[in-house]
RNA sequence: GGCCCGGUAGCUCAGUGGAUAGAGCGCUUGCCUACGAAGCAAGUUGUCGCGCGUUCGAGUCGCGCCCGGGUCACCA
């Protein structure tokens, strides 16, 4: 368990203005949640805060003042050594042996480095991929893989109970019709001549399915009409789809707890008892032959939504709010967090507007990631599975590996629009970032060797040698872990661990040139060195681990 | 047209309202007779799309516009 340190300065801090307050005087300020930051600027010190600015119209204060009133009685104690004001801001200065003893304390907790018990008690659900179990994933679908995986990574790490669960559609029209493509393909492999309706899969996966069905069974499906067979085959190709699909995620590296079917959901009655709670409520109407959800309260232009429609099949949205309130209600989860296409942002409204409806709002979470679009013939295209244009997520991974390719889709933000080049991926794999991340752990593994060869190890290390800026500037980095954990489990930006990842190996790089480790003639300053070392390593270990990206100790 | 996302260095992108805007790739020049050169150092490139506003302070917030992408089914 490792607290992050800003919260131990901000506390000092927030000791420092409740003492001025009340020396002084001044009114409400006791509440105020003290924001700090690590400026830019290491004039500025370790880290800043600017509650005298904030401060300022209600204490009815200059900022300058309130600065060094705080200044003033802020203690100074490890890990704090200096306290100065400048600006209006409230600057601290860390100890610089305290910040040289911290690697004994990060090389011991090791793989709890940067554990927090923030969530200890929660219990939440992650939902990613849930492609139509209509064909194979895509690069398109693929997005959401390592959002949602490390996503559930960080929030165990934060003391969670995380549920990564890929949520089956295997109801509804879609369904259908890819029964109904199989059932074409495998006729056709009997001899009959029967065309492809526009609405059918074109692609080639749904011969593969067919003929797969043929080699095990032959002809025994000959003797149903096609509606019969449609209704067989696409339970048989979901089947297909999800061994696929678990074959596929396991490439990347992602494990489910649960594959959970729409079909069971429906099955257990959840769907109806939602549906009679929404029209206890009043949020529900009956027009033209089908059930409405009541959707003017959340958006001008629109009266309603079809939850049940005419033909008395459930709809899309309808099935949808009732897997979301079993979640949440009968699987217990206090929060569940989607990981959806931004091409379901409208989806995203009715789905608010429902879950407010129903009293679930705040255990309702999404992260929307933009589109991933694939260059093929030089023209960037969509992709979809109706269209038949795609780029399968095995043949990427197959191509770059399973590190590039994580780590691709994790350096940019959700909300970024990702454009995916096969053949350049190919191409600048070895340029990959993640190349530079792991060098740098190879490299210190390699250090770690090289020393045990000379007989020599960190035992009995004086970390009180840690003096140089490079060394101590390489802790402070360090030392941000944790803080960095805490904001992403608060606001799911799993993107900066790639940056962090990036800023950490190149701060090593620099270190290492700098700074000889292992030398025979300084037993003394190399044991320091290598604990220090060992402290990297077990930050990079972290941030990789939560990528789900490897650590090798060779490359 | 309404709503959502993006527009930051030549390219790809970081940048939780803070003090002088960063990284990788690219380009130029150096560095392996000390622990891994898949590395390092120095140099190079910016009207943060445009305008107005809020604020002590705006790349970051609000409004308007421009450009690119998405979305607005009794499909999912």
């Amino acid at each position: 368990m490792t607290p992050p340190l800003r919260d131990q300065v901000a506390a000092a801090i927030q000791d420092g203005l409740v003492r001025a307050s009340k020396e002084l005087g001044w009114p409400g300020v006791d509440g105020v949640p003290i924001e700090v930051e690590r400026p830019a600027n290491p004039e500025h010190g370790d880290y800043a805060s600017n509650v005298a600015l904030k401060l300022a119209k209600q204490a009815r204060k200059p900022p300058r003042e309130i600065a060094k009133a705080i200044r003033e009685r802020v203690r100074i104690a490890p890990p704090i050594a200096a306290v100065e004001d400048l600006n209006g801001f409230v600057n601290v200065r860390l100890d610089e042996r305290w910040l040289a003893a911290q690697v004994d304390e990060i090389v011991r907790a090791g793989p709890d480095f940067g554990r927090s018990k923030a969530l200890a008690g929660k219990r939440m659900q992650v939902e990613f991929i849930s492609a139509n179990p209509t064909g194979p994933l895509t690069v398109a679908n693929a997005r959401g893989g390592p959002l949602g995986d490390v996503l559930s990574s960080v929030l165990e790490f934060a003391g969670a109970t995380v549920e990564r669960e890929y949520y089956v559609e295997d109801t509804g029209t879609q369904f259908d019709t890819f029964g109904r493509s199989i059932a074409i393909r495998y006729r056709q492999l009997h001899g009959e001549q029967i065309e492809i309706p526009a609405d059918a899969y074109p692609a080639e996966y749904v011969k593969d399915i067919a003929a797969e069905i043929q080699a095990r069974d032959g002809d025994k499906w000959m003797k149903l009409a096609l509606e019969e067979q449609a209704k067989s085959f696409a339970a048989l190709g979901v089947e297909w789809v999800l061994r696929e699909a678990k074959r596929v995620t396991a490439m990347l590296g992602i494990r489910y707890d649960t594959w959970f079917s729409q079909a069971e959901m429906m099955r257990s009655g959840y769907f109806d008892k939602t549906l009679a709670e929404l029209r206890k409520l009043g949020k529900v109407y009956d027009k033209d032959g089908a059930v409405w959800f009541e959707a003017s309260e959340a958006v001008d232009d629109k009266e309603g939504w079809v939850v049940v429609r005419s033909n008395g099949e459930p709809g899309y949205l309808g099935k949808d709010i009732a897997y979301h309130v079993q979640s949440l209600r009968d699987r217990r989860f206090d929060k569940k967090i989607d990981i959806w296409g931004s091409n379901t942002h409208y989806h995203l409204i009715q789905m608010r507007a429902a879950m407010q409806a129903l009293g679930l709002l705040e255990k309702f979470e999404v992260v929307l990631y933009q589109y991933v679009r694939f260059l093929h013939e030089g023209v960037l295209k969509r992709m979809g599975r109706r269209t038949g244009q795609f780029l399968l997520l095995e043949e990427v991974i197959e191509a770059v590996g399973k590190d590039a390719t994580r780590y691709f889709f994790l350096q940019s933000s959700a909300d970024r629009q990702l454009d995916f080049d096969l053949e350049l991926a190919v191409q600048q794999s070895n340029e990959n970032p993640v190349y530079y991340v792991q060098y740098a752990h190879a490299r210190i593994a390699s250090i770690l060797r090289t020393a045990a060869e000379r007989g020599m190890n960190a035992d009995g290390a004086e970390t009180a040698l840690l003096t140089a800026k490079g060394e101590l500037d390489l802790i402070r980095l360090v030392l941000r872990f944790p803080e960095l954990v805490d904001d992403v489990r608060q606001h799911y930006g799993v993107h900066q661990l790639t940056t962090y990842a990036l800023e950490l190996a190149g701060a090593f790089h620099g270190f290492y040139r700098d700074h000889r480790v292992v030398d025979e003639a300084d037993v003394a300053r190399s044991k320091a060195r290598l604990r220090l070392v060992q402290a990297v390593q077990v930050a990079l270990r972290q941030t990789l681990g939560l990528l789900g990206v490897s650590a090798p100790d060779r490359m």
